[in-house]
DNA sequence: GTAAATTATGAGTGACAATCATTCAAGCCG
DNA sequence: CGGCTTGAATGATTGTCACTCATAATTTAC
């Protein structure tokens, strides 16, 4: 231990080069990958020796763990802003997935580095911890719509869940292999399923259970057609 | 150039070390990943020295190009045999879920290799080519659901698989997360989604459209309404 | 101003993929 | 059987790169 309080210019110092560091990291890793990335490299575009590196992080693992932590931190607050619209669940659920998208689609390099993490160092809860941070927004934006009763509580938040993220990231993918960024059609016709097959209906029940529809739409015809078939007894 | 037909024991014999190479290969980089497998290891293991390995495959990324090819290769056939099923489309659907999610619980470590590939080897068009047919598995289902007139045409094909695909590998893993390995409730739900966001009614338009089964259900119950205030004539 | 403590440096070390000169064995013909 | 050809097998060697550590530079303390 120094002093009770190291000047402050040189804490600066310090929390600088650490800064330099990560964006040199970050820079160097988006363009050759992990494995491709060279200490040499980052040490060099940062403006100090390979050593340097080695006093602020123990490994070249855990440089990039740093990277990935602030990445999915700063998008956690992003999606807490996005969800918190007032209003119906749904709307809010529209936003966090527009949001979600738009960060899938501009920033996948990063997310492409935390996927090398899960390989580089396997058995890892850091980095899935963030992840499941960041998730949890949905899940509250969720729950609130059950509370309000916009939502029904028959089905497991964790199915909508991965019903939401699922497709939302498996047609980033897609969309970035087609070139395609079109992202209006998938959102739409995601919070579409939402409100058909999450929502609630006045009586408390779920929209409409599995086939229920089908046996709904014939109700709906038969009653239909009774009522077109007797006199009017108005006015 | 040898013979015309060079002595068949020995052919057999090169047939027998590229499987025993591939066999060593893949239990290899399961158990330790891709990088911290070692060739020496996989040598080893397969009975042989560390550069007759480099006669079969000329390098360590593509001795895992071939496991992964065949391993995709492999389940496509599995995933077309399930999707062959007569009847509906939906129950065709079904039966791929269920065979999908199988794969993806059980195999994971060949999955997690797949992804290992696309960090390794960036810009590999290959491993995306064995995928891209896997995954059309189910587009040839989708489309004789939309040409029996079981699935209504309005959706684009590529955002009914991203929602079946997505949500499938998402769930897989983070089931693998919990420990659980309850399918069967995601399947359900998603099979439901598609009879009733994608399928079709007698009249051939989508059984819903955005927000129209809302308005269906006031109309019905405004119907029922009159209709149940009304005096009965019947008999 | 100088001793003590902290931080920076880069040549050196070990691990590992990939190479290649050399050894080995199978098939073929007399 | 025994030389001859051709392709396969070998493992010591090379090159690369993350990481270390003895030393140098710089800052702090008195």
């Amino acid at each position: 231990m120094t002093g009770l309080s190291p000047s402050p210019t040189r804490r600066q110092k310090v929390e600088q080069r650490e800064a330099a560091i990560l964006r040199a990291a970050q820079a160097i890793f988006i363009e050759h990958g992990y494995d491709g990335a060279r200490m040499a490299d980052i040490a060099r575009r940062a403006g100090m020796a390979e050593g340097t590196i080695y006093i602020y992080f123990k490994t070249k693992i855990d440089l990039m763990k740093a990277i990935v932590a602030n990445f999915w931190s700063d998008l956690t607050i992003g999606a807490r802003a996005a969800g918190r619209l007032e209003g119906s669940a749904l709307l809010a659920l529209r936003s966090l997935a527009e949001f979600h998208m738009q960060a899938l689609i501009e920033q996948f390099e990063v997310i492409e580095l935390t996927q090398s993490l899960r390989i580089f160092a396997p058995g890892e809860t850091d980095s899935r911890q963030d992840m499941r941070i960041y998730v949890a927004v949905f899940d509250d934006i969720y729950r609130r719509g059950i509370d309000r009763g916009q939502f029904c509580e028959a089905t497991p938040v964790w199915v909508a869940r991965d019903l939401f993220y699922g497709t939302l990231e498996y047609s980033a993918r897609t969309m970035r292999l087609r070139g395609s960024e079109d992202t209006g059609l998938v959102i739409d016709i995601l919070v579409d399923v939402f409100e058909a097959r999450f929502g609630v209906s006045e009586t408390g029940q779920p929209a409409f259970e599995a086939g229920e529809y089908k046996r709904f739409a014939e109700r709906f015809e038969a009653a239909l057609e009774r009522l077109e078939s007797l006199p009017d007894t108005r006015s």
